[in-house]
DNA sequence: TTAAACTCTTGACATTTATCAAGAGCCTGG
DNA sequence: CCAGGCTCTTGATAAATGTCAAGAGTTTAA
């Protein structure tokens, strides 16, 4: 399990073996059960998660208790509250798990620690902040700009193995549709 | 002009007037009336905007014609294609004045140097990616959670001054419905 | 193994929002 | 200062999507 995290962290390290070892120490591993909650709206977010195998939804709900999905995570991502986390104050968002998932955990003072410590890190908690920025980005032009169909059709293209192995129900709230339209809109794909 | 931008930096980077000197000399004036395009899908964003007066919008077009604004920018704000930017990749919004602006923009290049040169410089664009994608987050989870209506009351509440100075057209622009929409549920209020 | 609980699909209908059109008011540049 | 072009509003209608309900199939856990 740790090879996986070693792997993820050499390919965007470089080879600095020396590096690796330091990091990697400071993460835990965690074994989920599908329906596990990570995270909960108000509590402060104690962890980065980086997922070995299995599948996170960050999602909140709206008045009338309806869960919409703002992202799936799956293998060799990472997820957390960032803003939350960075500030260490309240969640706004759920964290769940929409699969069994076996997790790498790595606490707020050794993220703190490791980024000051060491360049290279800080470096690429930049870039996944980058990445995770543009993609929210995208998301925001996806909702705004298309109908329900060529969301669906962007999420095919897009994300096809979030779609395959997730459930109508949890495809629809990343969507921002009902489930039945979902499938309704896919019969005429 | 440039006093505003001493200002906002000052603020952020503590008092540390050495580097406020190293930071303003990079910036250069920019003037511009309402509908001037600052950037435009496939350009390779060059420059950092720093809002001195006026409001700009980023926004898509959909295969209609019809613009979707991602985010309005005003007084004391930084906009930019941030992953373009960095990546100096083509963008893919539009950036445009919303009003009659007075700007402050850096160039890539400088923006890299400061950012390798200063530590409180690159802290402060850690700082404005995190509040920015905060927002985006948030901007997901309005659109995917609240009806036309609450997201309305949600902009009258969160956003005062761009509801107040912007048009109708671009403020529905931005909730995503039709001005007309807009005219009708507001008298719903 | 089997009952309970979920999931997907489909139908009927309701609701929300978009589109098209027209008129009144108001900027705004030549 | 005035004509053309925006902007806002309102009405009529259409289109997209949601909600509720029911049945068949599938998974899950005791």
């Amino acid at each position: 399990m740790i090879e996986i995290l070693k792997q993820h962290i050499t390919n965007r390290l470089g080879k600095l073996p020396d590096n690796v070892d330091l990091v990697v120490p400071h993460f835990e591993e965690v074994i989920a059960k599908r329906g596990d909650f990570l995270l909960q709206p108000g509590e402060v977010c104690k962890y980065v998660y980086f997922i070995v195998e299995g599948c996170l939804q960050v999602f909140v709900t709206d008045k009338n208790g309806n869960e919409s999905t703002r992202e799936f995570y799956i293998e060799d991502q990472w997820a957390t509250d960032i803003f939350g986390f960075q500030n260490q104050l309240p969640a706004t968002e759920f964290i769940r798990c929409a699969e069994p998932s076996k997790l790498l955990r790595i606490h707020f003072e050794s993220f703190q620690q490791l980024t000051n410590a060491i360049p290279q890190f800080s470096a690429i908690y930049k870039q996944i902040l980058e990445v995770s920025y543009n993609n929210t980005v995208y998301r925001v032009n996806t909702l705004t700009s298309m109908d329900a169909l060529d969301r669906i059709k962007w999420m095919m293209e897009n994300k096809p193995k979030i779609m395959a192995r997730l459930s109508s129900k949890l495809i629809a709230s990343y969507l921002g549709i009902s489930a039945e339209t979902l499938t309704r809109l896919k019969s005429k794909i």
